[in-house]
DNA sequence: GGCTGTGAAACATTTCACAGCA
DNA sequence: TGCTGTGAAATGTTTCACAGCC
C-alpha cells in the first residue's frame, strides 16, 4: 500500500474537490480562497495540498483543474463508482433516490431487502431484488461500496453478506457495529449519536 | 460556560452509554470491558471518565449505573428532547420513522414542508406542517434540535428559520454548508463523503 | 491481585511565521 | 509583491507504564 495521507487530511479532501467543482470561472485559487470555499485556514489547505504532492505556483495560487483532477484521482474517483444499498426500507429508498450521489459519481445500482412485497419494486429508478441474490450479483457484477441501511440487528449479518459479495467497502447506518475482517473498510454513520452530540453542547450553552 | 470536554472524549461519550444501557447484568464494569463493548481501549476509558470527574473503585471497575447516569447528565440527556424535521422528502419521513430516536430519548415532534400536497400527511405519527408556522411553534413550545432535510440550495433559508424559531442544535443533512452566528451549533452529516472517504480507502486496497 | 488514576512519552494535527520563488 | 512551501512551536490526543488503593 501506498504512503497514506494523514486521516485528517483524508477527510478535508472532499471539501475541496466540492468547493473545486464549484469554481468555473477562473483558472486558479489561493490556498486562501480554497480554504473560504472549504471550511478551514490557508495554512491546512497548503499542508494538505504538500501532502499530496501537488504544487501550486508561488505568487499565483493553485491550477484549478488540474488540482480538481489531481484530489479526483486520489479519491479514486476517475470512472463511477457503483453502490449497493442494502434494506430498502424508508432509510434505503431515501438514499437510493438520494439525487447527491448520482451527482457526485456514485451510482446506485440495486437496493436488496428479504420482504417479498418489496422485491420487483423500483425506487426511482433503482430496482428492488431478493437479498439472496446479493452474494451472486457482487459476484458477477461490481459493486463498490455496499451500505447497510437495515435495522441494528440484522447489520452484522448483512456485512457478513457484503463481504461475501466481495464488497470491500461498507457504509453502515445501523447503530450496532458491525465486525468484518481485515478485508474491508467499514465507515459507521451513527443518527443518534450525533444527536447526541448537539444535545451535549446545548446543555451547556 | 463551564469547562469543556476534549473533543475527542465527547465523540465517545454515546458510545459508552450505548454499551452501558445494554449492561444490565452487572454491577459494575472494569475499563477493559466497557473499551471492549464501546470499541475503544482501556486507557482511553480510563482517562475519558476521569476527564468527566468521575471515579471508579480500584480492582473493581465503574459503577454501571451510577456511570450511565452520569453519562446521560453530561449529554443533556436528563428529559426527552424534542426534534423538529424540516423537510418531508424520503430522507425526512425515514428520520422521523427512525425508531432509533424515540429509543434514545429523541421526540420527533414534527415534520416541517412547503409543498402544498404533503402539509396534513401523518409520518409515523408525525404531523408535516407548512414551513411557516415552523417560527411560530418554536417560539411556542420548545424545539431542542432542528434537522435540515432539505435539497442544499433550500438549506441556507431553513438554518435563518431554525434560529428564528429559537433552535440552537441543528443537524445538517444538506451537502451545503449552513451559516448559523454564535448563536447555534451545527453538525454536518454528508452522505457523498462519506463514500468519497470510503472511495480513497478503496482505491490503494 | 486486580484495576484505577495519571504522569510522562509518543504521536497526530494545527498554527505560526517566514524564506524563497514566480 | 503576493502567495506557496515548510521548518518549528503549539496544541490536542493516544499510548505506555506504574504507583497506589480497594
Amino acid at each position: 500500500m501506498p504512503e497514506s495521507l494523514p486521516r485528517a487530511t483524508i477527510r478535508r479532501l472532499p471539501r475541496y474537490l466540492r468547493a473545486l467543482e464549484a469554481t468555473t470561472d477562473r483558472e486558479s485559487i489561493s490556498s486562501e480562497e480554497l480554504a473560504a470555499a472549504a471550511f478551514t485556514n490557508a495554512a491546512i489547505v497548503r499542508r494538505d495540498l504538500s501532502m499530496l504532492g501537488f504544487s501550486g505556483i508561488r505568487g499565483v495560487g493553485y491550477d484549478v483543474d488540474r488540482l480538481r483532477a489531481h484530489i479526483r484521482a486520489e479519491l479514486g474517483l476517475t470512472a463511477d463508482v457503483s453502490v449497493a444499498v442494502v434494506g430498502a426500507g424508508n432509510l434505503g429508498r431515501a438514499l437510493a433516490n438520494y439525487g447527491g450521489f448520482a451527482r457526485r459519481g456514485f451510482r446506485v445500482v440495486a437496493l436488496y431487502d428479504i420482504d417479498p412485497e418489496k422485491i420487483g419494486e423500483d425506487v426511482g429508478g433503482v430496482p428492488v431484488k431478493p437479498l439472496d441474490e446479493l452474494v451472486e450479483d457482487g459476484r458477477r457484477g461490481r459493486i463498490d461500496i455496499g451500505i447497510i441501511a437495515v435495522p441494528g440487528a440484522a447489520a452484522q449479518e448483512v456485512a457478513d453478506r457484503l463481504v461475501e459479495a466481495g464488497v470491500r467497502s461498507i457504509l453502515n447506518f445501523a447503530p450496532t457495529r458491525v465486525d468484518v475482517g481485515a478485508g474491508a473498510e467499514v465507515r459507521q454513520v451513527d443518527l443518534a449519536t450525533e444527536l447526541q452530540i448537539l444535545s451535549y453542547y446545548r446543555s451547556r450553552a
